[in-house]
DNA sequence: TGTACATCAGTGAACGCGCGTTCACTGATGTAC
DNA sequence: TGTACATCAGTGAACGCGCGTTCACTGATGTAC
């Protein structure tokens, strides 16, 4: 037995570990790549190893199986989504509602499908009970800063409720506008904008009024 | 050649057309029955057979292939739709924003299946253009209603993005709040109740103060 | 009324396909002594 | 430095499965004459 044979903490053992996990995010790129252009259950682990250039079964040394692959994926969307509701709560001089909502539309149009896969989420319920803890705290979070808002606003009774509405058409928004033949990205954040611009005005003045 | 044999219009030739659309009725029953209960893309065709107590090879005597069965039941969806929708604008009196919200609550907590449907269309827009067409009516109509009720709360400028918000956060709202363990169907249904009519409060308030 | 034929809902078995996954193997790199 | 062994990412081929769908057939009902 040498030294070097259990320096498992060592540089070089850090840079193998490194690449390793380079090697998983590669495979995690190409699928995500895959599920922007189509729904989840259309992405076959044949398709990934297509994108990634490799071969099925080498995915196969990375992940266990399939659903801990799309696992990692919903991992980093959240994950994002945390940073992203960071940046957004760390503006100085507070947050207001309508950054919010600008906000909320933005990361939401750019990565529809973390968007798709909140919505799966919702309607299948079919989540890992970690993934499902890590996004219900995200969500909380969110109605957390949204009940600021609200309070800033002068919003009396239960603000919870407000951002629950918010939250709700919010997400409406973007599960309802998307782009078609005949209605281009760009067209879409717009409306979508502009509706969510409405939705924030609506709720100013609701609440100037009460 | 007989009169009788010629006779595709008499009585006995329409019981056997009513006999026939039964069963594909029956069949359909089933399905939805399944789509209740699971995502569309896990229900097979042996699992309606089964349910319909049929044989799977039997429903290719009344549709062509799955794709046609599955668009038979989102027809009925969009169908049952326009009827609840047209029994609403028939309220004598006019229709209350009120109204109108707990309205759409109601039937598509009752009819989940058919909500997903739509959010599966909207998401992954994979529907036969007969079937968009209709649905878009649908819509369009609902959006019409919506412009009615803001015009009569006196909404200025373009009404149709009040309408457009407000559908949104209606379909946000039935998307983001589902029945999990903890929580049961009727505490869902009150709950997105809730959240409506905050939502129609909040616009009705807005518009008086503008 | 009897016989031959047509129609058609339904069946059980099978076909072909794509899927997730496994297996035996290769080849490169590192390690022990 | 040389040799034997360990590790491991990656491969091509295959396995087993569930799926949508088809096929040859049955049995019931109706029709023609």
């Amino acid at each position: 037995m040498t030294v070097r044979k259990h320096n498992g903490e060592g540089t070089f053992a850090r840079l193998k570990k490194q690449e390793k996990d380079l090697r998983k995010q590669i495979i995690v790129d190409a699928a995500e790549k895959l599920f922007a252009s189509k729904p989840f259950s259309r992405v076959s682990m044949r398709d990934i190893a297509k994108e990634a250039g490799i071969s099925p079964a080498a995915i196969y040394r990375h992940f266990p199986d399939q659903q801990a692959l799309f696992l990692e994926s919903f991992a980093r969307g959240t994950s994002e989504l945390k940073d992203e509701f960071d940046a957004l709560m760390a503006r100085p001089g507070g947050v207001t509602i309508e950054h919010a909502v600008e906000r909320f539309i933005e990361y939401f149009s750019l990565k529809d499908q973390y968007f798709r896969m909140m919505i799966n989420f919702f309607l299948e319920g079919t989540v890992a009970p970690d993934m499902f803890h890590k996004l219900s705290d995200i969500e909380r979070a969110m109605l957390d800063q949204f009940d600021a808002i609200f309070s800033s606003l002068g919003a009396r009774g239960d603000v919870r409720f407000y951002s629950h509405a918010l939250f709700a058409a919010l997400t409406g928004i973007v599960a309802i506008f998307r782009s078609t033949p005949d209605k281009s990205d760009a067209q879409i954040l717009e409306h979508r904008k502009r509706i969510a611009r409405t939705v924030a005005g609506i709720f100013k003045d609701a609440l100037a009024a009460r």
